[in-house]
DNA sequence: GAGTGGTCTAGACCACTGT
DNA sequence: CAGTGGTCTAGACCACTCC
């Protein structure tokens, strides 16, 4: 075995034992930990590599290597398809009460910071696949960011995707200023006559790109969760398609499937 | 922007470009990179450590660095649950044809190789309070492994956890010898008089530990992707716990949820 | 400015792969 | 055995954070 996999295990059960609690900081690379493990600044680094990959240790640039806190994880149930259904005819005042983020996660609307961006993109061979229209075909292009408001960072990025053809019979829908949209989405196909026969979401976890790193405020090793979500309506056509970005150490996401009764 | 930064992003644009294909192997460390780079190993191998959490690239110990094939992808839809409830029923000569996995993955069973432990385990607190047990209850833990015939590592590794006092009445579910089942759990619960009316599932992403990094034979910088399922009786209890883990870069999870009509 | 982590170098030696 | 990646060293200098 290696020097550096047997300082990372000195370390990780150091850290498990409780030498240090979560917050805390380790001992410094140099001179500390070079000088108790008698080894060089490269073979500490490597070890703490590690360990950070694991997620166990935040290395912050100028301060320290930490114990790392455990996050807040933030639960998304595929219940809340059906709540927001179920909502999406309500009158406007009990709509702009909560949203299905809230419902999922049981905290209130001024826990949570949103922003929308709104533009016009062309389909691409992808989603002019699953839209069932030409190549090129305009979209309506909408990316939301969530974020706690205590906290610097988004926890989830989604890109949404309507075909424009069909979201312009209403124009509040086409204009940013209009959101949060209270209601969500079911309700803005409801405002077009459109209803929702049932979603398929496909899940899968990736390194994270550059950007993705930056955006979501990742630390190193930290994976991200890409969903995509489908909503097709009572006529088989997918009516919105959206993917959303979320970082995998923090999220937790629950399907539950009813069966039918024998 | 650091110097092994620029090395990775000229050798992504390299292979994106296609100067070498999938499968190829790569300028070797010394002395080729670092003489065009004119740079040292450490800086050369930083690059390429980036790379490969990327998943763009395989390092070989004793060979080289390969630009990665796309990997097989393993797609896993909750249509399986309902799938293999209707199956539970049918006569053994049907259940024996087909499992869930190839039912999801449209492969046939002898194209997977599936292996199978059990030992006795106790009710840890968290088991314990899904199934409303006493901690320390004696329970039945089955590890499954599947993989591909042509493939080492397995994509797949469950872990099952019944009540061992409700399977004891089937002696034969004590049994690995009778691996696989034909049928799968939802029939060994037939047997046992118990009928499913739900099944949930929770899905996360985290980097692996070590063992599972062995285990799954993962590359540097893949996530897994943790499904715990919960298997729900007619009466609301739980009799069913399994925690399946995922290699992130390869594992699709696909879940629809159907919507009440208005 | 002091303290701390991040990058980089040049070179040595070890471990694995294939002939 | 030759070729290739993996680990390790000792030391220099840069970049960020906080006082």
């Amino acid at each position: 075995m290696a020097k550096y996999e047997r300082i990372a295990d000195d370390l990780r059960g150091r850290i498990q034992a409780g030498e240090w609690l979560p917050g805390e900081r380790l001992p410094t690379e140099t001179p500390d930990l070079t000088t108790h493990y008698k080894t060089s600044l490269n073979t500490v680094r490597q070890a703490l590599g590690v360990l950070a990959f694991e997620g166990l240790v935040d290395k912050v640039h100028g301060r320290g290597n930490f114990v790392r806190k455990p996050r807040k994880p933030v639960t998304r149930t595929n219940e809340r398809h059906q709540w927001e259904k179920d909502r999406a005819r309500e009158p406007e005042d009990t709509r702009r009460q909560t949203g299905a983020t809230e419902h999922d996660t049981g905290l209130t609307v001024s826990d949570l910071v949103f922003s929308a961006d709104f533009r016009e993109a062309e389909a691409s061979d992808d989603l002019a696949g699953l839209f069932e229209v030409p190549v090129g075909t305009k979209l309506l292009e909408r990316i939301y960011r969530t974020r706690y408001r205590e906290e610097d960072e988004p926890f989830n990025v989604a890109r949404s995707y309507l075909v424009y053809d069909v979201v312009k019979a209403n124009p509040d829908l086409l204009d940013p200023a209009q959101e949060p949209w209270p209601g969500g989405t079911q309700n803005q196909l409801f405002t077009l006559g459109i209803e929702l026969d049932r979603i398929e979401e496909r899940v899968t976890a990736r390194p994270p790109t550059a950007e993705e790193t930056e955006e979501l405020g990742l630390k190193a090793g930290v994976a991200v969760m890409v969903l995509r979500k489908i909503s097709y309506d009572t006529t088989g056509k997918a009516v919105e398609i959206s993917e959303v970005t979320l970082p995998g150490d923090r999220t937790e996401m629950v399907f539950t499937t009813p069966l039918n009764r024998w």
